[in-house]
DNA sequence: GCCAACGTTGGC
DNA sequence: GCCAACGTTGGC
């Protein structure tokens, strides 16, 4: 377990990401400006590479399988907001821009015979029609325990509940 | 194992 | 651009 995760455990009783396990559901951080669920629904389909956390790298390798669906999170742009959902496809497999030394995500430690770090496959773009954003969110009594919302929370990819998944849906469609 | 220094994330 | 709150690194 993650230590750091437990110091939100203050007061109120908040779960920790590992608790939210075994989940169907899961929130996925990126910057519009490198890759956008515009960028997504053109492509059709994507390898989500370039994860460099162990905890989010950890909930792609041993816990997102086929078929879990994705709240799709656009980070560090003007309105941080969920724009819509996506679908793991393709279950993890190494990712080698690891030892790609062009690529922006080089990891000098990594080899193709010792891959430290993986990739899913994304696909099944669906953009809101209204993204909600992180001010939303946060005004939103329902959603007080999700993990994006925790200070200090940076996790790209994150467990969701079913019950948080359906009510982001409904804000997003409605 | 401790912890200071450093690099990163990401809201604002 | 600022900076709080992380995660990682590496000396000791």
């Amino acid at each position: 377990m993650n230590s750091t995760l437990k110091r939100f455990d203050s007061g109120v009783h908040l779960k920790t990401a590992q608790e939210y396990l075994p989940t169907c559901y899961w929130l996925m951080k990126t910057e519009p400006d490198v890759f956008s669920i515009d960028d997504l629904i053109a492509r059709k389909r994507e390898h989500w590479d370039g994860v460099r956390n162990y905890q989010a790298r950890n909930f792609m390798r041993d816990h997102m399988k086929c078929g879990h669906k994705v709240l799709f999170y656009h980070s560090n742009t003007e309105i941080p907001a969920i724009v819509g959902t996506a679908e793991i496809i393709e279950e993890a497999i190494p990712d080698p821009s690891a030892w790609n030394k062009k690529s922006p995500y080089y990891d000098p430690k990594a080899k193709p015979e010792n891959a430290p770090w993986c990739m899913v496959t994304v696909a099944k773009g669906y953009k809101f029609k209204s993204p909600v954003s992180l001010a939303a969110l946060r005004q939103n009594k329902e959603l007080e325990e999700m993990l994006l919302l925790r200070k200090g929370q940076r996790l790209s990819i994150q467990p969701v509940s079913e019950k948080e998944f359906e009510i982001v849906v409904k804000l997003g469609t409605g």
